[in-house]
DNA sequence: TAGATTGTTAATCGATTAACAATC
DNA sequence: TAGATTGTTAATCGATTAACAATC
């Protein structure tokens, strides 16, 4: 209880906080959200249980791991657990992101408004070939080439970097980018990117998560294998 | 032991192979084709282990959900592997897709040619407002309005819809997929699709996906969340 | 045959569910 | 106060890891 940073060794992730735990966050957040559009005021977990695909059991546990958000007998308030669980997932404060990769990926993230609500700020889209992006603007950014990342990662504060590069291409620009200062990267290349343990990488892998529908679908509860086109 | 399909209530999903395992095989397939175009002929689960994020009992105990694939003393033929999960995830066959919403995300799925390769045949494009998309073909396919898909899927045989439309679009549109025959749901809206045993429902909820890595970096180990911007 | 490595059973770990005393 | 519902501990379930006998 003395130490504080080298108590635990850094080969087991000890970090408090299962994973399950923090992927059910964001779906808690926005079932908030509609809850208070509609202009409901307390839940209890019971309520909030049948209005999604958690027991309330699960509700209380997960959020008992950052404190006492409810009240016995009362239940939860909707408007202040939404403010708590946006400030737990990091909400209360800006982020600036660079795209890395202007295929049509890359761009889709760059033009999803919502980011904007969550605090994300695109500063940076770099690829391969920005001469053909000449001109062209999205939300205000230019595509510049992507060996002018570490000049850039040098002057500006980039939190997290979205890498829609193919994988290749991918492999090399990652150290690029951690090595530049960025602690978080949300992966969309197929390659597996290894980073010391205070970079944080989410991977989606799309054409992994489609493999797993067709599987999921060959594999239909009851049905064997077996079953011919 | 009598029984057949009866036998467990449908409350429970009682599908054999963990949910655990089938998300890791289309990791492993892809491994095995990185090792055959390498020229690898023969792996052994330690070997594997040390290549990927998983330990080599995982990968035996994996595998082992669906038969012996490999011979004590030698280890695992990779090609062999490689055909064996590729039949297990479905690529013997060939499915048809179709598109449902024509925007950046719907879009960037019409024109992943790697698709292809995993026998994934698109069909069919659809949008709220196909005039926009006039004259305009997307891999030989143009696009309808959503209005024409009950007819469409009466027409032609379609496996999998990819669902890219709005929250509020998509709630309306997932019951007329799946009374058309649609059997796997490839879900990128935010909308919480419910649909019968037999339709699977794949989920790729993007902006969660970035607030998880968000809620990650606030908590990186060791760190409090007290840290100041 | 001896060595290697699987398939499989047993032990451990983590996550979910159930139960209930604390308390608003 | 009585009723409701949390926070939290204990029980169950599932997934991962370890161990080893079977066998190529």
């Amino acid at each position: 209880m003395g130490e504080q940073k080298e108590a635990k060794s850094k080969g087991t992730k000890d970090r408090e906080i299962p994973p399950a735990v923090i992927s059910r966050l964001p779906k808690y957040y926005r079932k908030l959200g509609t809850l208070m559009d509609g202009g409901v005021e307390r839940i209890s977990s019971a309520d909030l249980s049948r209005q999604m695909n958690v027991t309330a059991s699960q509700i209380r546990q997960d959020l008992n791991h950052f404190g006492g958000f409810g009240q016995q007998g009362y239940g939860y308030n909707v408007e202040n657990l939404h403010m708590e669980i946006g400030r737990i997932l990091g909400l209360d404060h800006e982020y600036s992101m660079i795209i890395v990769g202007a295929g049509r990926i890359g761009l889709a993230i760059a033009n999803y408004t919502r980011f904007e609500n969550m605090g994300i700020r695109i500063s940076g889209i770099f690829d391969r070939t920005p001469e053909k992006f000449a001109g062209r603007e999205y939300r205000g950014v230019t595509v510049n080439a992507l060996a002018e990342i570490p000049a850039f990662l040098r002057k500006n504060r980039v939190d997290i970097a979205a890498l829609t590069l193919p994988s290749e291409a991918a492999a090399g620009i990652a150290p690029v980018l951690i090595g530049g200062g960025v602690h978080g990267i949300w992966n969309f290349s197929h390659m597996q990117i290894s980073a010391p343990e205070n970079v944080m990488i989410q991977d989606v892998h799309l054409s992994e998560s489609l493999l797993e529908l067709m599987c999921r679908m060959n594999y239909v509860s009851g049905e064997s294998p077996e079953q011919r086109s």
